[in-house]
DNA sequence: CGTCCATTTGAGAGAGTTCAACCATTGTGG
DNA sequence: CCACAATGGTTGAACTCTCTCAAATGGACG
């Protein structure tokens, strides 16, 4: 495995644990010498982790997107989460004994597996570090809370609109967006399966959408005109992140992005 | 506050702690030993906690029915969890700020808070329920996925069929119900908060369960005549809620009821 | 150039909502 | 003890959002 592919592993979980608590350089400089273990590759449309599966080390997305669903006996399915670069799944689940639902790639995604051994050294000898993974926790668990309230409150536009406004701010997180849009590597169905609405219904949605000037969709990506008029269409508001008042924003590193050879 | 409030409260946290995890006597003194504060009442109707207000300490719902919730701007509600006797809520979430969310009694509630110190140091020295503290959290977060794909999937009948057979079993857990039904006091607008549905259309469905003999309602009680049949109607599997498998379950001590004095 | 996959569009059906009225139960104050 | 208000449950009718099924369009790629 290259070189700079594992410092991008570093640095991709780096900035994400930095905006959510405060790391110092020398937790930063822990996270580096870590030892992640390697990058693998992993093809789009199959499953990382699959249902009934045992649990196995804490996964963090280098790049790529990826889903959690779960699927009922006669095959509807619902994507209960979606992970972006630099999320860490499954923290501690090594407490449970076997997955109750699945993680399958939307597109191919670079990840490591890194063993519970790992953070829990990391953890212990950086309170640091434990205190942005516990906060990386709970935040990822209030997205899930909000996810309730988008699919059972929010009319279809209003999903979408604030699932594009989510999005948006997680891949900000790890240089992936700005407040203007984001590259979008999914299809409307994948959309349909996060959102609980059909792909037909989707794209009648999204042509709303683009009538309203709420989007621009063009080749794979999301341009948002203006963010604040869109995150009202939506009601989003996004405290429910947990994210940390923006520091000066350190520009993204060079060759973070998706299309990194 | 009366001796015998005390030990329900600690009685009903140890049976909870003890069916996900395994917990020895000594685990089970440490829990009846520690002191828990004194318990607290509320109405129904009220919020135990708000939107915006600063994060306090972990609660133990000792009596009574709560609901986590969240409201948009326009009033619409959405419930994202229903917090029943035995539940304790909010584990380590202070390491955030402030809520994200509210917690409103359903019904009237006696709880205890438990300061982060006490679950600090219990967890420091007795290992075990500091696991069993680790899955009680993992199990909520993995009900809260649950109810995306309830609300996002399942018809209006699964969803309510579903809701009914989680209540059930989560009430087994601390004596407040059995296979065939099991005490419900809250509204039809409350079950349509939780299942993201009108309490009209709760209503309605209601009505057409009834008439499939699936559930019989009788005065705030929900009987379930075929637990397999609610089941497989409702497209229930009880995985997600990683209970061990049951042991020869010892009968609920005495007073451990809702109607307690 | 044909194949494959995703997007787009149409027409009709259905699940769930809205609004409004009515009923039943319970608690309360005179 | 009764009248009355308050709350929650029940029902009807019209409406609307979303789904289903089906077919057409378009782009990417071998």
């Amino acid at each position: 495995m290259m070189k700079w592919m594992k410092q991008l592993a570093e640095d991709v979980l780096g900035k994400r644990l930095a905006r959510l608590s405060e790391l110092t350089e020398s937790d930063m400089l822990a996270l580096r010498a870590s030892s992640l273990g390697s990058i693998r590759s992993m093809d789009a449309r199959s499953d990382l982790i699959r249902e009934g599966d045992p649990t196995r080390a804490v996964f963090l997305i280098v790049s790529g997107w990826a889903a959690r669903y779960k699927m009922l006996e006669d095959g509807r399915r619902q994507t209960v989460a979606l992970l972006l670069p630099g999320d860490l799944c499954d923290l501690n689940n090594n407490f449970l004994s076997e997955m109750d639902h699945s993680i399958g790639t939307l597109t191919p995604v670079r990840y490591v597996e890194i063993s519970h051994r790992v953070v829990e050294r990391l953890s212990q000898e950086y309170p640091r570090i434990a205190t942005a993974l516990w906060i990386q926790l709970l935040a990822t668990v209030s997205i899930q809370r909000e996810w309730v309230v988008n699919i059972g409150q929010r009319t279809a536009l209003e999903r979408i609109g604030h699932l594009f406004c989510e999005l948006c701010v997680r891949l900000q997180l790890v240089g992936l967006a700005n407040t203007s849009g984001f590259d979008m590597p999914i299809t409307q169905q994948d959309i349909a399966d996060a959102a609980g609405l059909t792909s037909v219904h989707i794209n009648r949605t999204l042509k709303e959408m683009r009538a309203q000037h709420l989007i621009v969709l063009e080749n794979r990506s999301v341009k948002i005109p203006d963010f604040d008029a869109l995150a009202q269409a939506s009601l989003f508001t996004p405290a429910y992140l947990h994210l940390r008042p923006a520091s000066q924003s350190s520009p993204a590193p060079p060759g973070l992005g998706l299309t990194a050879p």
